[in-house]
DNA sequence: AAATTTCGTTACGATCTGTCACATAACCTC
DNA sequence: GAGGTTATGTGACAGATCGTAACGAAATTT
């Protein structure tokens, strides 16, 4: 029963890696829009087929190459210190949402239904939950404010990063994690 | 001289108004990525010729049939309630965005490097400008703090509705324009 | 009346899709 | 080994959509 996968030729693992790197350098290259499943299939020296039996769409394969194990790539501090916890927070996400391969293909990607789910569950609620324990404790310790909307907290950083990473930017300063940090936490008034 | 474009028969405005209609109704329905030229001129009973001797793109097409004059659409009032001023800025940027018409295209949207510098242009940099010399009269009038990073403020507006309004979001609650205002201004900590 | 432009229709080559059949190669079980 | 099973590359296929071109008919200006 258990032996039941063990038959016929295993696949090779070069074939592979030939479709991720032809993968993630066309879409670095082209953006998601303009990415063909033929021009990867070409560029890793690979039949269509190949590709085809491993994953059912663009969509999928891009998801699968780009985003499929990268859970920890977004984190979220839990020392004492809730200062330095939400900035490591901050520049993780913008770092991760930074990568060419991953600002180029997140927009197109959202637009597909068959992954929208892949997003929600694997990256974007882990990441919500530990956040907003983090930031839950940040009100237990008396660091933040009882009335504070941790959600829109969350939803303010997200957006920010996504927003700079993935939406093109005229040339034009770009606020320092630091500064969003900054704003974040300590707000704008002078008498709150 | 001015009379050069007089000769010929004048464009049908009610063919202008039908593929308008059918392009808003479509990307309403199907979404950016899945709209064609041919779904278009089929839904507004028109041929596929009549809508490239308007634009030579689909990017073009939906980004003047959406995007090209509603720069009033998105404000911030100029009271001496900053408050109140920044509260109006970001619901009418969320009630703009919010609209299924333009929530579902925007991503795919600024894929396309034609129209690229049209949203920089016509969108971002009119709203950037009131939403910074309203913060900055704020500065001046000393609500709020001289080092508050403005830019991060505006970035942080924009990225946050633009994630609400075109990335799917799971159900759950959504952080109102209130909440979002008072986080903005007063941030979370408890002594800043 | 003549010139000009629009519009609908039809057609065309091109690209990409997703699938299929085929021959060959690699691996497992017996 | 032998036989069964799965992967791979190649080639082919119908279908969708693209962007363009040609045509005749309609509308408007000069």
């Amino acid at each position: 029963m258990t032996s039941a996968r063990n038959a016929g030729r295993p696949r090779d693992p070069a074939v592979r890696e030939a479709i991720e790197n032809a993968c993630r350098e066309l879409i670095a290259d082209v953006g998601y829009a303009a990415l063909t499943i033929e021009g990867v299939a070409e560029r890793a020296g690979v039949g269509r087929p190949t590709i085809y039996r491993r994953w059912p769409s663009k969509g999928h394969m891009v998801w699968d190459v780009l985003f499929s194990t990268p859970a920890d790539a977004t984190v979220i501090g839990d020392t004492n210190d809730l200062r330095a916890d939400v900035e490591l927070w901050i520049r993780t996400t913008f770092d991760f949402f930074g990568r060419p391969e991953v600002s180029r293909s997140f927009p197109g990607l959202l637009a597909e239904p068959a992954v929208e789910d892949g997003w929600h569950v694997h990256l974007r609620e882990p990441v919500r939950k530990a956040v907003l324990a983090r930031l839950q404790r940040g009100v237990a310790d008396g660091d933040l404010r009882p009335d504070a909307d941790l959600q829109a907290m969350f939803d303010l950083v997200t957006g920010f990063v996504i927003y700079r990473a993935t939406v093109p930017q005229p040339a034009g300063r770009v606020p320092t994690v630091r500064a969003v940090t900054d704003q974040l936490l300590r707000g704008a008034l002078t008498r709150p």
